[in-house]
DNA sequence: CAGTCTATCTATCATTTGATAGGCTGGGCG
DNA sequence: CGCCCAGCCTATCAAATGATAGATAGACTG
């Protein structure tokens, strides 16, 4: 459990490490950093148990034990990974659900902010797809967030459905195909297919059309969620 | 069509069933077969690398070691578990692609199809999620034949919204959806939501909405579908 | 009954893997 | 200069894991 010095020096990519920094700030040298970005590669790929300390020692080019310099368990890494994509995430779905708008823009919105997310995000995020991961019992909170955001997407879908604005059907089989949808979203970045063909507007719009009722209403419910959009990034709340 | 690869243990039924033939099989409640019912749970649930032997084995109720008089290695059942999932599935879906029909109806009826096989199997089927097996340089078939349902899904997208059935957008992304959903299928049975509240139906419609160009056109589709499904089931051929 | 084959067991091995112990080094600083 | 300590290293451990060896029980056969 060891207690990081916060020096002045702080990375770049500032908003990951969740902004709760009792004790993990940055560190002077990108090791740390480094090594969470060969980890979530290694990890994404090849699955928790898949991934040894040793595959990411090698990646980020120093020697196995000096991992644990960085971080206390290998476990450790992986919870930072899960924080840095899930916490945003639920967070800001929650904002969005509270706003006032159409559960459609809402959705839209969330889709759209959450592929650009993963997108510009320096690590490979896939922890929507790591049952693997997330079944290990010691990771149950994140088991939680997920199902968190689970549970506000099918809401958003079910109030959708109950005010008219998407046509009937099974929610529960929207929602999931929402979720399957995200977690291929790192593939789009790792492809860098994304990156020239698609935007993230083009998942949105392919999710919506199949959930409203009325087809035509998609251009206005694209407008709307651009006004909301940035209440989806946390840095700009 | 022996497809049994390997080897010198041949199960009994094999032996002495010359005569009353194919059609179920199966059961004498096999030890072999209950290995790969377990195992296809703990893989589902916990990745090629996340389960043990000693797990599996403990799931069927035998001792670790007898385990490796079933299969020769641990990898042998997880292929085992591919091949029962991806052949029938690359199988069907090359039927489809080559009858004759609308890009649509052969959308429809893969997705119906598969769900249903899916559902159906006595296996926890989660083959297309599995990257983390799947990457696994031994397995390289299995991801080929993964490539192939994909692309085979892709090329049908295609050729859907250059006759104008489907609206122009994404193909890859939206091949990327279907591929997700039906990734997920095996949840739907898992969590016997399926079983009650929704049909294979309702995940076709749910895609089939977001790709077609005239949601009107649906019904049709769906009628053209119900004439194709057979083609997916490698027993009606 | 003796022989054989299937299916299982216990005991054990070699390797892999997460993690620890302790030493070396170089830069900042009183 | 001499101390400290962050950062990395080598050597090594203990547990877990895939797989093997060999024995045993039971069923069928000749």
């Amino acid at each position: 459990m060891g207690l990081r010095i916060d020096n002045g020096i702080r990375s770049v990519v500032d908003m990951n490490s969740t902004e709760n920094d009792e004790t993990t700030a940055v560190d002077p040298p990108d090791t740390r950093e480094r090594i969470l970005i060969e980890a979530s590669r290694l990890l994404a790929v090849n699955g928790y148990h898949g991934t040894t300390t040793r595959e990411i020692a090698a990646a980020v080019g120093i020697s196995q034990p000096s991992l644990f310099f960085h971080f206390p368990t290998k476990r450790a890494i992986a919870e930072e990974l899960y924080k840095h994509d899930l916490l945003p995430a639920v967070a800001g779905l929650e904002r969005l659900v509270e706003a006032d708008a159409s559960p459609a823009a809402k959705l839209y919105a969330m889709i759209c902010g959450e592929i650009t997310r993963i997108v510009n995000s320096p690590y490979d995020m896939r922890a929507h797809i790591s049952y693997e991961v997330l079944n290990d019992p010691d990771l149950a909170l994140f088991q939680d967030l997920v199902n968190q955001f689970d549970d506000l997407t099918h809401s958003l879908i079910r109030s959708g459905q109950e005010s008219g604005e998407f046509a009937e059907g099974d929610s529960w089989l929207a929602q999931q195909m929402v979720s399957a949808l995200l977690a291929r979203a790192n593939l789009f970045a790792t492809t860098d297919h994304l990156k020239r063909h698609s935007h993230p507007d083009e998942a949105a719009t392919l999710i919506l059309r199949s959930l409203l009722a009325e087809p035509d209403a998609l251009e206005g419910v694209r407008r709307d969620a651009m006004v909301l959009l940035p209440l989806y990034d946390e840095r700009s709340v």
